[in-house]
DNA sequence: CGATGGGATCGACATTCGTCAATATGTCAG
DNA sequence: CTGACATATTGACGAATGTCGATCCCATCG
């Protein structure tokens, strides 16, 4: 995992994906394998600005403030979103080169064996 | 989660994402997040002939028996690998459908709110 | 039939995870 | 500076997870 929290984009095969690349590949999927998470990503994109502040996500997702904030900081670590401090408020957006790039590791594994020769 | 094991294909925007579309999806992406199941699909993935005998498995991955059965039953369950039992062995290949479906749903969140002008 | 061996299941264990109440930190309004 | 409020951090607790040794199940081979 490099220092944006984005692993290096191994394509889950072609090689047998190195046990670091695995390591970090699954250190990104598991910040996104949680239903909270998910529905707070799922809220960020599909917010009208882009954007969402984080003090109506514990109503949002019934869940306690520290708990919100606890998902957030994770997704945060992970790369997956981005915090902005604006005054008193906090602020989040998705940050797509991530999930654009997971979305590419996943689909070529998807995608490959399908009908392809036997070499 | 329906019988294939499949959610329902939420695009993760759009709408906020249901709470049960939000367990549905985390359940498949748990199942990934793995470092030893993401070496097991890259290698089922990746082999010549597009599928793998369990019985080579827990050499190439360092882990004993019993937790390589564990590990791939798990995936099989998510639909990500489909099992074969052939005679005395067990031969695994990826079922595409699912990292594609998975792929989507990513790549939809990652690519919307690019570069689209604030409503 | 019994013996062999691949693979699943069981039981136990340490570790990690999701959660919240309590508290701390930080920022603005007055 | 003080009071009010948004967010982070800490501590605790139950639940889930990854791991392996021991054992069981079952298909094949003599």
């Amino acid at each position: 995992m490099n220092r944006t929290g984005v692993p290096c984009c191994a394509p889950l095969l072609r090689e047998p994906l190195s046990e670091d690349d695995a390591t970090a590949l699954a250190e990104l999927l598991k910040a996104l394998a949680d239903p909270v998470r998910l529905r707070l990503v799922s809220l960020v994109a599909g917010s009208a600005s882009g954007e969402l502040c984080a003090c109506d996500l514990p109503g949002a997702l019934g869940r306690a403030q520290p708990t919100v904030s606890h998902h957030l900081s994770m997704l945060v670590k992970a790369g997956i979103l981005d915090r902005e401090q604006r005054g008193k408020w906090a602020w989040f957006r998705v940050r797509p080169e991530t999930l654009a790039m997971l979305s590419d590791v996943l689909g070529d594994a998807g995608r490959s064996r399908s009908a392809e020769p036997l070499r």
